[in-house]
RNA sequence: GCCGAAGUGGCGGAACAGGCAGACGCGCUGGACUCAAAAUCCAGUUCCCCAAAAGGAGUGUGGGUUCGACUCCCACCUUCGGCACCA
């Protein structure tokens, strides 16, 4: 995954997913494989906009120089990049093509019976729409795009006059400044990504991922499957209306004692009667100054407001009283539920509170009974529910489907967690809608929106004096007064002034590595059906959910047009672990200075002192006080960051020990998976090993650099060519697995072998430079060079092991009696099972051990062990 | 609360189609080289007992399967990551 170069620089993070794919491409290179390794530049977003608003300094100068930065850095790191394959989203000719699959996504509709995204075009239009003319037609058409316009709630902060994002909000107040944000709707363009969570779901097994992301896309996706079904709410101004539900237990509709609708429900201003008018619309003000988080967030309390009306249950024609509540949450569903607090935990507890009437439809076993005083959500045997009864509550479920489809009273349906994609941010520093809002004769908006022409492609930002927010929820592009107003076709049009989020340009980055400089295509054809799928995608769990669905999906409607021509954008995923702080002993001390054991590791009013390592001692599992054994003192490495100043500087990492040093650490750490914890010793540790690596080739004495008189032309010993077989073996299975940690303490190995020979053959170096090559390049390359090749071994062929030599003359065998370990056999590879099992029973310390006993069993593991039972 | 991953020496981690636990590296101890130090090289280093040999215990905890379990099964504990009123 390509990194956004923030100001920072790189961080020693970057370098791990980094390594790990060099490492791969230059394997792959010397195997022969044509690969591509390319590299580029999330470019947009918010710290360069925000710095611009500080300091008055163009996003563009600020991510030219963060850019700069960040190449040096990863070219010291000697990664094998094709730079011509460079791509930076903020480049007019790259976001050209963002514009440009927006344009696609606003162009396409999805066929829910042809399963896929079509042209809109092909949209059929009912007849009587186009009878109501162009405009009614524009309209149908709009409300069907991928990319359409709602009004959806947004943070909007007055203090900061601006619109925050979801991470921006704490407790409902701003991230800076603590200001309060509210929920305001806006007008916002969507991505109709719900359309495609079938397809999202149901090819997620056709990946090569990790379970846990799979799982956490599919919990994302969140599809389940219930039944819409309406009840007949009675308006208190008299007459009825509809109300519809979602739920997944039809089967429990004889026990809905009430029903919720969500505050934001449109019904809920014409359901209240007079009475309740005040409480409803206070709480549905209060409902609105809260944010999702705190919406959700530990506030399990149940609140809501009765609207004073009733409804009818469609299946048994009872009245059940209707209420508001927040824990009905508007985007779901239908925004409405049906509340059977027998069989539900959260219509249970507010139950309870309101005293609402809770009635049991289902019971553990049939005529069991369920245990009081808490909902029975499991799966049961319907009871008191007229024709349910006695049915187990699949059965039910769909019996109760088949009578109210039949009586037109509800419908199968099949719901998703996955919402919508709000797709536009009131910022600066994005890609521009390339979209024009016609403007009427007076002056305002006439509703009918058209593209840019594809040929007008890129539609670049325009230059702004301030990029301070205006102080209302209007996107800062409103100030480029010369550029938001077009005309065309004698027409007055407005340009749209959100611009995208970050995820635009990252979503198919992907593909513009494989052909970044075609002015004509996002990406010749040839070359996409020549490289695609990505075989191997390395990044930080962190994108789990959000980057990779949204590429997903972004592919997926390409594929649908033909632009693409796999399923699925990227094969194979390896989600890197993230890199931790040093470890740090932090012990805590009271007001008074003693040294204290707090109960829990949040104590308020302790002073948490950090300890240096030879103040701490382990006792039992944990570690306590050297000085004094009695505290406790908690051992933890931390997320790296600048307020715990234990973030590491990759260029100190590479001057003080060598850019090989660094990869080769971040590869030794342990499984690239796995999370771990920075050592600087460590770091150490593998710089001795390339020094060794060095010495064994090169004589270090010598006043010029130049290969040891110890490097001969001899052959090599038959131990010292097994060896080295075994290690090539080795490598390239572990290479093949990634399994970089063990591939370099196998060559650890050999080197410590290699190390005290002093006739030092050149046939068991040269493979073994080679083996070393993707992992420490620069050194590789030098000694090449010193053994007298002339040019690099980049493209050297990878050595091959023969498996004839990985056999050693003689291997050790233990002797287990009664499963103990009490003697070891040194015998030929291949013996045989009896006569390794006459060895065994002669064996002295056996006979000694079975002491007169007769074994009663023995068993026999060729070339493993023996194992003597008695 | 739900989902997922993981618990192995002083530390990072090896070994899991069930078969020698602790590879490799760090740290530590001792030795060589040196006037000395650094660097380097050699040896040792799971714990307990012990001069040594020989023993004994041991892969988060408690059970189970097996000749044999870090590895498989059941229950639990802890840590990390994600989701969190989704009807």
């Amino acid at each position: 995954m390509f990194p956004y170069p923030s100001g920072a620089g790189l961080h020693v993070g970057h370098p791990e997913g980094y390594t790990a794919t060099d490492i791969l491409a230059r394997h792959k290179r010397m195997r022969g494989f044509a690969v591509m390794h390319p590299m580029g530049w999330d470019a947009f977003g918010l710290p360069a906009e925000q710095y611009a608003i500080e300091t008055g300094t163009h996003p563009r100068v600020t991510t030219e120089q963060n850019i700069n930065t960040f190449r040096r850095q990863i070219r010291m790191l000697g990664f094998s990049y094709d730079w011509d394959q460079e791509v930076d989203t903020t480049d007019p000719d790259y976001f050209r093509w963002t514009q440009w699959i927006f344009l696609l996504l606003h162009g396409t509709w999805y066929d829910t019976t042809a399963k896929k995204g079509r042209p809109i075009a092909a949209l059929p239009i009912p007849p009587d729409v186009a009878a109501q003319g162009d405009a009614a037609v524009r309209k149908y058409r709009d409300d069907r795009r991928l990319a359409y316009r709602a009004e959806v709630p947004v943070n909007w902060c007055g203090a900061l006059g601006t619109v925050l994002a979801n991470e921006e909000v704490i407790d409902g107040k701003s991230e800076r400044g603590g200001h309060p944000v509210i929920r305001m709707p806006l007008r916002q363009w969507m991505l109709r990504i719900t359309d495609y969570a079938d397809r999202l779901l149901e090819d997620l097994d056709a990946v090569d991922w990790p379970p846990s992301i799979q799982e956490m896309q599919r919990n994302w996706i969140g599809r389940s499957e219930g039944a819409e079904l309406d009840f007949m709410a009675l308006l208190p101004a008299g007459g009825e209306s509809l109300l519809r539900v979602f739920t997944t237990r039809p089967d429990t509709l004889f026990g809905a004692t009430y029903m919720v609708l969500s505050p934001e429900h449109p019904l809920v201003p014409a359901l209240t009667i007079p009475a309740q008018a005040d409480q409803v619309e206070a709480y549905r003000q209060q409902a609105s100054r809260k944010s999702d988080f705190e919406r959700t967030e530990l506030a399990h309390e149940k609140t809501g407001v009765a609207t004073g009306s009733f409804a009818i249950n469609p299946v048994n024609g009872e009245r059940v009283p209707i209420w508001i509540a927040d824990y009905v949450l508007a985007g779901y569903g239908t925004g409405a539920i049906m509340a059977v607090p027998a069989h539900d935990e959260r219509d249970f507890a507010f139950a309870v509170q309101f005293g609402l009437p809770i009635r049991l439809v289902v019971a553990p076993t049939a005529g069991g009974a369920a245990p009081e005083g808490e909902p029975f959500t499991q799966h049961g045997v319907a009871m008191a529910s007229g024709f349910l009864d006695g049915l187990p509550t699949l059965e039910a479920k769909a019996r109760m489907i088949d009578w109210l489809e039949k009586e037109s009273k509800g419908i199968r349906k099949v719901n998703f967690k996955l919402r919508d994609w709000l797709f536009s941010r009131q910022r600066y520093w994005g890609e521009p809608f390339p979209l024009l809002h016609e403007i009427g004769t007076d002056g305002e908006p006439t509703g009918r929106i058209e593209p840019v022409d594809i040929a007008d492609l890129p539609l670049k930002l325009p230059e702004l004096e301030d990029y301070k927010p205006s102080g209302r929820p209007e996107p800062p592009l409103g100030k480029a007064t010369g550029w938001v107003e077009v005309e065309r076709d004698g027409k007055l049009w407005r340009r749209e002034l959100n611009t995208m989020p970050q995820w635009a340009g990252s979503c198919w980055y992907y593909l513009r590595y494989l052909d970044p400089k075609n002015s004509q295509a996002f990406c010749d054809p040839a070359k996409e059906n020549y490289w695609m799928p990505v075989d191997l995608y390395v990044g930080g769990a962190e994108h789990a959910v959000l980057h990779l669905l949204y590429s997903r999906f972004w592919h997926k409607v390409l594929f649908d047009h033909g632009h693409v021509t796999t399923a699925e954008p990227f094969k194979r995923l390896v989600n890197q672990g993230m890199i931790l702080g040093d470890v740090e002993y932090t012990a805590f001390r009271d007001a008074t200075g003693a040294w204290v054991q707090p109960a829990t590791r949040d104590a308020t009013g302790l002073e948490a002192v950090r300890l240096p390592e030879d103040q701490v001692e382990k006792k039992g599992d944990h570690f306590v006080l050297k000085a004094d054994t009695s505290i406790r003192v908690d051992a933890r490495a931390n997320k790296m960051s600048k307020a715990r100043g234990n973030v590491i500087n990759p260029d100190t990492v590479v001057n003080e020990y060598g850019a090989d040093s660094l990869r080769l650490y971040e590869m030794f750490m342990g499984p690239l998976e796995a999370t771990k914890p920075w050592s600087m010793r460590g770091v150490e540790g593998v710089y001795r090993f390339l020094s060794r690596v060095w010495r064994v080739f090169i004589d270090d004495r010598a006043e010029e650099v130049g290969l040891s008189p110890q490097v001969s032309s001899e052959a090599p010993e038959a131990e010292t060519l097994r060896l080295l077989h075994h290690t090539i073996k080795r490598v390239t299975e572990d290479l093949d697995a990634m399994r970089f940690n063990t591939a370099i303490a196998a060559m650890m190995e050999y080197t410590n072998h290699l190390t005290p020979l002093v006739i030092r053959p050149r046939t068991a170096l040269e493979p073994f430079v080679l083996l070393l090559a993707p992992f420490a390049p620069h050194l590789a390359e030098e000694l090449w060079q010193a053994l007298g090749h002339g040019s690099t071994l980049a493209y050297e062929p990878w050595p091959v092991f023969d498996p004839a030599l990985l056999v050693a003359s003689t291997i050790e065998v233990p002797v287990q009696v009664n499963g103990k370990i009490r003697a070891r056999l040194s015998v030929a590879p291949d013996i045989g099972k009896d006569e390794l099992e006459q060895l065994a029973l002669a064996d002295t310390k056996v006979i000694e051990n079975l002491a007169g006993r007769a074994p009663r069993k023995v068993i026999v593991v060729p070339g493993k062990l023996v194992n003597i039972i008695c």
